[in-house]
DNA sequence: GCTCCCAGCGCG
DNA sequence: AAAGCGCGCTGGGAGC
C-alpha cells in the first residue's frame, strides 16, 4: 500500500501509476539507491531501459553533444520501474553503470539510448535487444509503423496513451504525466521483446536477428567516435562554391533575360527556358544535357554543381561538434534491403571530389579505408550460379573488360575505355532488370557514352546470351513474380516482404535486387562486427558506405589494422558467397579522398 | 509558422 | 504500356 503514498520531499516518490522516482535533494548522494537498483538489475539478468532528453535548441534534444539526459528509466520484471533524474544525480552512476553493462539491455531504438549513455556516462552495454530493430526485421519492405506505441498495440494489444516524448524534459520539475509516460515506456518492454523474439523465431529470422543485435553496440561506438573534419578547408569550399553559385546565377539571369529568376525553382527555370526558345519536359540533368545549346545549359549545370557543393559543405560544417568531429547516425535497419542508411548528416552521399578531402585522420593517426571490389556483381554471379563470371573472377580477370569483349564480339585487347564503360553500365544495370531505353539513358548520364536504342538492345541481348545463368535467374524471378510471391530473402535469411499491392514488375525487381544488395549488406555487417572484435585498443571503426569501411588507427598500428580489416572483410563476405572469390582494396591514408 | 510533397541530385 | 535498385537532404511550392 505504501506504494500508493506520495511524498513530496526526499529522494523517492511513489504514485498510483506505479514507479519509483530517484531524485535526491541537492547535496545528497544517490549512491545507496544506485546500489540497490544495481543489485535488482544484476539479479534479473536483464533490464528494460529508456531515456528522456532535452536541449537548448530545437533538435538539440536528439544530439548527445548538444543536449542532456533528464530521465533514465529502468525496469526489471516484477518490480515497479525506477525513474532516475540524472539532472539531480549527475552522470556518474557508479555500480549501477557496471550492472547495466553486465546484463542484457532491452530498449526500443536501443542505438539512440546507448549513444547518449556512452557519450554522457561512459556506460557501454554489450548485450542488446532492440525492439525497434526486431520490429523492423519483421516488417521490412512494408510500412506498418514501428514506433513504440505502434509496436505495443500491434504485438501486445496495448492501446497508446498521451505522447509526452516532445514535452519539455528540461523543466525544474517533471509533471506526473511526464513521469507516467516515462514509466510506461519501459513497463512493457520485456513482454514486447519476448513476443518479438518469438515472432522472429517463427519467421526464421534468428540468424539475422543475432547479427543485428550484435551490430547495435558496434554502430553506437562508431557514432560515438565520429570522424575528424578539416573545418577551415570546408569553409573555403563553401565560400568559393557560394561565389560560383552567385556568379552563375547572375550569368543565367542575363542569358535568359529574366532579372528576377530563381534558378533553384524548376518551374521558373522551365518557364524562362521556354521564353528563350528551349522547350523542356522538365529541368533535370538528363533532359538539360539532351538539349545542350552550348551556352545556357552549361551555366545551369555549373550552377547546380556549385550549389550542391556549397550546400553540402555548409551542412557538414553545421554538423561539426565541439570535438571537431562529425558524429553522423547510421541506421542498420534503415532500408528495405538490409543496407545501412545514414543521416545527420548523410555520410553516404558525400561527393567524390574535394569534399572528401575534408574527412581526415587527426595527428598521429591514419585512416584505413577498405572497400569490396565489384561486390554486387560477384554476389549476383554466386546467386545465379553464373559460371562464366565466377571463372573470370577466379582467374582475376577484369570483368568489365571481359563483358565488353564478349558482348561486342571483340578480342579483349581491342576493348577501348569507352567499351569498358558501356559494359560497366551493363553489368550494374541489366543485372537489376534495366531495359534497353534505361541503358541508353544510364550510359549517357552516368558515363557520358552515347549509344542508340538499337545498339542498346543488341548489347542487352548479347549480355544475356553471354551470361546464360543470369538470364535463367531473371526468368525464374519473373515467373516467381507472376505467381505473386510475398517475400524474398538473402542468403543469411534476412526477409523483405513484398507489399500486397505490388505489381509483377515491382516483385521482379525486389526479387533480383534484394538477395544481391541485401546479401552484400549482410556480409558487410558481419565484417563490421568481426572487425570491431579484432581491432587493437586505440583503433576504431568510424564510418561505412555500403561496400566500404573506414577505421581510424594510431599511425603505428595502421599496417596491422589494415590487414585485420582486409582479412575480416574477406572472411565475413566469403562465408556468405563461397562460390566466388572476394577481393578487398584496402589502403592507409590521411584523408578519405586518397584511397 | 508549420507540415507535406515534389524535383533534383549526391553516393553505392 | 513501361519499368535498374537502394538511400537522405535541399529548396520550392502548396496548403493549413
Amino acid at each position: 500500500m505504501n506504494q500508493h503514498t506520495k511524498k513530496t520531499a526526499g529522494k523517492r516518490r511513489c504514485l498510483p501509476c506505479g514507479f519509483t522516482e530517484v531524485r535526491p535533494p541537492r547535496g545528497v548522494s544517490a549512491a545507496n539507491t544506485f546500489n540497490q537498483i544495481a543489485a535488482g538489475i544484476t539479479a534479473a539478468g536483464s533490464v528494460a531501459l529508456d531515456i528522456e532528453t532535452f536541449g537548448p535548441g530545437k533538435k538539440d534534444g536528439l544530439n548527445p553533444w548538444r543536449g542532456d539526459i533528464r530521465l533514465l528509466s529502468l525496469k526489471v520484471p516484477g518490480v515497479t520501474p525506477w525513474l532516475i533524474d540524472l539532472q539531480s544525480t549527475g552522470y556518474d552512476l557508479g555500480d549501477l553503470g557496471r550492472a547495466i553493462e553486465s546484463v542484457e539491455v532491452i530498449a526500443h531504438n536501443a542505438k539512440f539510448d546507448l549513444l547518449w549513455l556512452a557519450v554522457k556516462t561512459g556506460i557501454r552495454p554489450r548485450r542488446v535487444f532492440c525492439t525497434l530493430t526486431a520490429a523492423r526485421l519483421l516488417s521490412a519492405g512494408t510500412k506498418p509503423g514501428n514506433n513504440l506505441d505502434q509496436c505495443l498495440e500491434r504485438f501486445l494489444g496495448i492501446t497508446p496513451a498521451a505522447d509526452q516524448s516532445r514535452s519539455d524534459w528540461g523543466g525544474m520539475f517533471l509533471t506526473d504525466d511526464q513521469l507516467a509516460y516515462a514509466a510506461r515506456d519501459v513497463m512493457h518492454l520485456h513482454d514486447l521483446a519476448g513476443r518479438l523474439d518469438a515472432e522472429l523465431g517463427g519467421a526464421d529470422l534468428d540468424t539475422v536477428k543475432a547479427l543485428e543485435m550484435e551490430l547495435c553496440p558496434v554502430v553506437v561506438a562508431m557514432e560515438a567516435a565520429g570522424i575528424a573534419m578539416d573545418k577551415p578547408r570546408l569553409q573555403a569550399i563553401r565560400d568559393s562554391s557560394r561565389g560560383a553559385t552567385k556568379a552563375k546565377s547572375d550569368e543565367l539571369r542575363v542569358l535568359l533575360n529574366s532579372p528576377s529568376l530563381n534558378p533553384g525553382s524548376p518551374d521558373q527555370l522551365k518557364a524562362a527556358l521556354s521564353r528563350a526558345g528551349i522547350e523542356l519536359a522538365n529541368t533535370n540533368e538528363e533532359t538539360l544535357k539532351a538539349s545542350d545549346d552550348g551556352t545556357i545549359i552549361p551555366v545551369i549545370l555549373a550552377l547546380r554543381g556549385a550549389e550542391k557543393a556549397a550546400q553540402q559543405a555548409e551542412s557538414l560544417i553545421d554538423c561539426i561538434e565541439g570535438d571537431g568531429r562529425i558524429h553522423g547516425r547510421f541506421e542498420p535497419t534503415g532500408t528495405d534491403t538490409g543496407r545501412f542508411s545514414s543521416k545527420s548528416p548523410n555520410l553516404q552521399n558525400i561527393g567524390r571530389g574535394e569534399l572528401r578531402e575534408c574527412f581526415l585522420a587527426p595527428a598521429g593517426s591514419r585512416l584505413v579505408v577498405a572497400d569490396y571490389s565489384q561486390i554486387e556483381l560477384r554476389a549476383a554471379a554466386a546467386i545465379a550460379g553464373e559460371a562464366k563470371m565466377i571463372e573470370a573472377y577466379k582467374r582475376g580477370d577484369d570483368l568489365h573488360k571481359l563483358t565488353a569483349a564478349t558482348v561486342l564480339g571483340k578480342p579483349i585487347e581491342e576493348v577501348t575505355k569507352e567499351d569498358r564503360q558501356i559494359s560497366k553500365s551493363c553489368n550494374f544495370g541489366l543485372l537489376y532488370g534495366q531495359s534497353a531505353r534505361g541503358l541508353v539513358r544510364y550510359a549517357a548520364s552516368s558515363y557520358g557514352v552515347a549509344i542508340s536504342e538499337d545498339e542498346a538492345n543488341e548489347i542487352r541481348r548479347a549480355f544475356f546470351r553471354t551470361y546464360g545463368a543470369l538470364r535463367q535467374w531473371h526468368g525464374e524471378s519473373h515467373n516467381t513474380a507472376e505467381r505473386g510471391v510475398g517475400e524474398v530473402r538473402t542468403v543469411l535469411g534476412r526477409r523483405r516482404l513484398i507489399p500486397k499491392d505490388a505489381d509483377a514488375w515491382q516483385r521482379f525487381t525486389a526479387l533480383v535486387n534484394t538477395p544481391v544488395q541485401g546479401g552484400c549488406a549482410d556480409g558487410m555487417k558481419r565484417a563490421i562486427v568481426l572487425i570491431a572484435s579484432r581491432l587493437p585498443v586505440g583503433a576504431r571503426l568510424i564510418s561505412t558506405v555500403h561496400d566500404e569501411v573506414i577505421v581510424e588507427s594510431p599511425e603505428a598500428d595502421a599496417e596491422a589494422v589494415c590487414s585485420i580489416v582486409r582479412q575480416s572483410m574477406i572472411e565475413a563476405m566469403g562465408d556468405l558467397f563461397p562460390q566466388v572469390p572476394i577481393e578487398v582494396e584496402a589502403g592507409i591514408c590521411e584523408r578519405w579522398s586518397e584511397k
